[in-house]
DNA sequence: GTCAAGTTTCTTGTATACAAGGTTTTCAAC
DNA sequence: GTTGAAAACCTTGTATACAAGAAACTTGAC
């Protein structure tokens, strides 16, 4: 209950932030937050730390922490690293994923298709991040999945913004498919080709989405 | 001189844990250090958690936190790591990079093979780090470029343990040729194989001399 | 002598008080 | 009315006091 606090406070900033319950470039008042979770300012100050440290919020000196909405420029680059990651992992997992990996994979991309098939888009995105997930532990490599994952979350937000997008469960379940074939084949280059190729399209698709919400207003 | 102080303290901190000033798992006392610094307990705590979120420390609630050296297989995880984010660097750097920036790459090279022609293993260790940033920053990422950085600066210390082997220089050195080779050509496959072996050799360099060291014991 | 429970001591986590720098407002001069 | 400086206010950064949990030590029983 006291550890869990002090964790509480961080996770419950994090939610507020990628929810958007600030502003971009909004200063996060220590004070008005300790009051809010009705803790001192000292708790705050580590939980506002840790999240400067994620690079969900910008700390200046002597000015506060404000909130830092990535911009375009940055989302793309973000995407385009987590496209690499996921190769990567993808390349590993070729060579060393087991049996067991491997059914554990094709029963979450059946849940995939199950989701697709009955329209289920909360469900497919639930399925489809197990599946990543998935890929980046059979890379065996724990430091490259932490790092796989850590994107991963930070992306979540604008990844789920364009799953919606016409079109996209179905070819992103054709993707899954040559995902999965190429680790079963062992295939290092095509695993890494098909997943860095999955993961990009998600990002152009993304940066459509932008450029159309920029052209409309 | 008072934002410095916070900073410098963070620093020092760093190079005393990166230089072995602190047996691993030995706890850092929070007092201890404050007294040290010549502060209080609050911004060494400060500091403490920031060295927790970039891994160089753990922090085990109500306990303290503990210098963390990474063992064998996680280095070899982290290594295997740096060189697929290098080979993705290379990868974007082949299609990206600009003239002045391949010029700047073959400077910093011939200066790695001056090094290495008068064995100035120091020269050619400041050398080599110039050369592979100015190919994370040819990756025209930012995100991705501070990624790799992150992970470079990381492992500096094993990196280097490796670098006095007998014969790597020369190898290194035919390896970057290579690297450059690729980049001028635009090919980015070639790029990002040439670079992940780069690094993937000194990984496992590093990982016999491990062996080595242990079976000396 | 060993083990266990209770107590003491020590360390971390939190709250609060104070210091120092930044921002805004006010007031005067042009 | 605008500009500039000074002062009041506000926020962050640091120090210290206190609370709470963990480790170590003592003491007693077997």
């Amino acid at each position: 209950m006291d550890v869990r606090r002090a964790d509480h406070i961080l996770e419950d900033l994090e939610q507020m932030i990628v929810t958007g319950n600030f502003a971009d470039g909004e200063r996060l008042d220590e004070i008005r937050l300790a009051d809010h979770f009705g803790v001192s300012r000292t708790p705050i100050r580590e939980a506002l730390q840790k999240l400067a440290a994620s690079g969900l919020v910008e700390h200046l000196p002597r000015r506060g922490v404000f909130v830092r909405e990535p911009g375009p420029v940055e989302l793309v680059e973000m995407f385009e690293t987590m496209a690499e990651l996921e190769a990567a992992c993808g390349r590993f997992a070729a060579l060393r994923i087991s049996e067991a990996g491997l059914a554990a994979l094709r029963e979450a991309n059946d849940l995939c298709k199950l989701a697709v098939a009955t329209d289920d888009a909360d469900h497919y995105y639930r399925q489809n991040e197990r599946f990543h997930h998935l890929i980046y532990a059979a890379s065996q490599n724990s430091f490259l999945e932490a790092q796989a994952a850590k994107l991963q979350k930070r992306l979540k937000a604008y990844r789920r913004m364009q799953l919606h997008l016409r079109g996209r469960l179905g070819q992103s379940m054709a993707e899954h498919e040559a995902i999965v074939a190429a680790l079963s084949a062992g295939d290092g280059c095509a695993a890494a080709d098909a997943l860095r190729t999955h993961v990009a399209v998600q990002g152009e698709k993304f940066h459509h989405l932008l450029s159309h919400l920029k052209s409309k207003r």
